[in-house]
DNA sequence: ATGAAAGCGCTAACAG
DNA sequence: CTGTTAGCGCTTTCAT
């Protein structure tokens, strides 16, 4: 390995002053500026980052940490995190915890005794001790929760409006005439399905519905929970003709669920998802859903982290998107609903 | 931030005693031993990693350098990766690349000097500069390539029988009695691009059948590549009644493709895809593809990895996995072939 | 069985 | 403008 040392040899100088036409500190003369840069070549220098980091504190890398990055909306918005990260010059630690809080322990554990220079949650429990109990000890560090809430905690927060974005759902599908719709959602302990369960259940009071407890499922946000629950709602005597499903990934498990039962999107049910991931192009009929605009979302949680990171910002702040609805072919008109008997 | 020398001073002894307790090294009495361990609970005591990674020269941290973790592909080997590092006490830094050189390039020199113990790369390119030029200078260190080959270079390969897969993809097809049979690739420098294509050659040539340049399409390993290529091959006059998408993403894409020519799949056309990822379960009618082992192939990379950086391992090794068949829906008996006039 | 001391590769005062 | 020196937090000889 070839050291600042090696570099001072070759140039003939002390390593302070590679050291600061490196880091471009402090005066030095273009002769000897030169001189160095020149050994640098020729050695092929390289930084070592981990001696910078023991002494500026500072790793240049990012801890994130999601359930599971097979879940292509996490996949999605790692990968705006990631290339915000890189734009700034840092990497970052991907973490995959199935929602298991003992492994999340671990991983933040490990990834604070690695020194990065914070850590994006994007996990959806509400009530997630892990958090909780860090934000104690460490209320000065960048942790940035990105995508939910942890109830009782003042943390930097970056959210889509999920109760406007189910309400903007639920109403889509009133204008387009249907009563009967039914809410797949994730988790309970999950903060955007619960957000998301006000928002469609504040819809249907504010025209004039009741919510109907028996057409509400809530499981978790994945294909088959969509499957299983879309198959036990459209099974029902008075099956609702419209599903809105908290995820696309539900969604399309009640596209799945559908085609079984042979009922067909729209005409028969319509299907409105929320999101907007690539599961929404794929699947036929495309699908209606709910734009979270993860990009710009993931953006501005990594400047938080960064930021944060390099300044000590002494107060906490709830940053929060606007979701915007996609129309595409997966929702119509009611039709006209015959009599089950 | 408490460090050793806190511990030392709460205990009573000297930091170099801390550090045998720590890491269960050289002699200690139990007495000590107690009263070490008693002050790093009070304290809560975490060892700062970036010093011992500054000592020992490993960082228990991997780099995965892929093309882009959206892929679904990408995703389900990033976990598979991940869990096993993690089992390890690893962590992964993740990198895409988009299959940008440049970026790669970055990307290698970013974490080499972060002092990662080993370089995974998933990119499809055969004739990486990047690695090409890094293997020289350091022909010692872990890198080790999942899924591809670079020409002309020794290095640690883990890789899936990309010619038996397609072999047994296209036997598949002929088995049915399809004798039009479409190709459609990635991109032309891609590893597995052409080792799937020889594949599909050669059982066609087995059969007796000659390869039909005009019913070969490659462009690039994702939807809307399958798409439009697709769309050419199924509007051709001598259109094909088989199609093999060298992997699933293009197969969603033919797909769309078919549907919108109203083609019925598999009626008027089998489809083979490539890797059993997630699509093949989601699209309809299911996908018939060929299962690519990612969990063990991911281990097995991951262990060489860890191994080699350890040991120093002075030898590379091919690690070859079976692909097998999985059929789905996809794919059925061909049907008479009304000509076209 | 334990402590003192050197040092990993780099940065950052502080002299000169 | 440049060199000397003292660490960052930990591991590791080497004495004792």
């Amino acid at each position: 390995m070839v050291t600042i040392k090696d570099v001072a040899k070759v140039a003939n100088v002390s390593i302070s002053t590679v050291s600061r036409v490196l880091n471009n500190s402090g005066y030095t003369s273009t002769g000897t500026k030169e001189k160095v840069t020149q050994a640098v070549e020729d050695l092929k220098f390289q930084k070592n980052m981990v001696a910078t980091a023991m002494i500026k504190k500072q790793t240049s890398t990012l801890g994130l940490i999601i359930p599971d990055i097979r879940n292509i909306f996490y996949g999605e918005l790692t990968r705006a995190i990631e290339d915000q990260a890189n734009q700034f010059g840092f990497n970052v630690i991907l973490c995959n915890t199935d929602n298991d809080l003992d492994k999340e322990a671990d991983y933040i554990n490990f990834l604070l005794r690695k020194g990065v220079d914070g850590i994006i949650f994007s996990t959806p429990e509400m009530n997630d001790r892990n958090i909780k109990e860090i934000i104690k000890t460490r209320s000065d560090f960048p942790f940035i929760i990105l995508g939910s809430k942890v109830t009782d905690v003042q943390l930097d927060e970056v959210l889509v409006d999920n109760f406007e974005g189910s309400y903007q759902a639920t109403n889509h599908l009133l204008e387009l005439g249907h009563k009967k719709i039914g809410f797949i959602g994730g988790q309970h302990n999950s903060y955007s399905t619960m957000e998301r369960l006000k928002g469609y259940e504040s819809a249907l009071k504010d025209s004039g519905l009741e919510s109907y407890e028996n057409h509400i499922r809530l499981d978790e946000f994945k294909i088959p929970s969509g499957y299983n629950k879309g198959k036990e709602l459209l099974s029902l005597s008075d099956r609702p003709t419209a599903i809105f499903a908290a995820n696309d990934a539900i969604a399309v498990g009640v596209y799945k669920a559908a085609r079984e039962l042979n009922i067909l999107i729209p005409e028969e049910l319509s299907v409105i998802g929320f999101d907007d991931s690539q599961f929404a192009e794929i699947v036929f009929p495309p699908l209606t859903t709910i734009r979270t605009p993860i990009t710009e979302m993931a953006e501005k949680t990594v400047e938080l982290a960064i930021q944060t990171s390099g300044k000590g910002k002494n107060f906490k702040e709830t940053i929060t998107f606007q979701p915007s609805l996609i129309e595409r072919e997966s929702t119509s008109q009611v039709a006209e609903q015959k009599d089950p008997s």
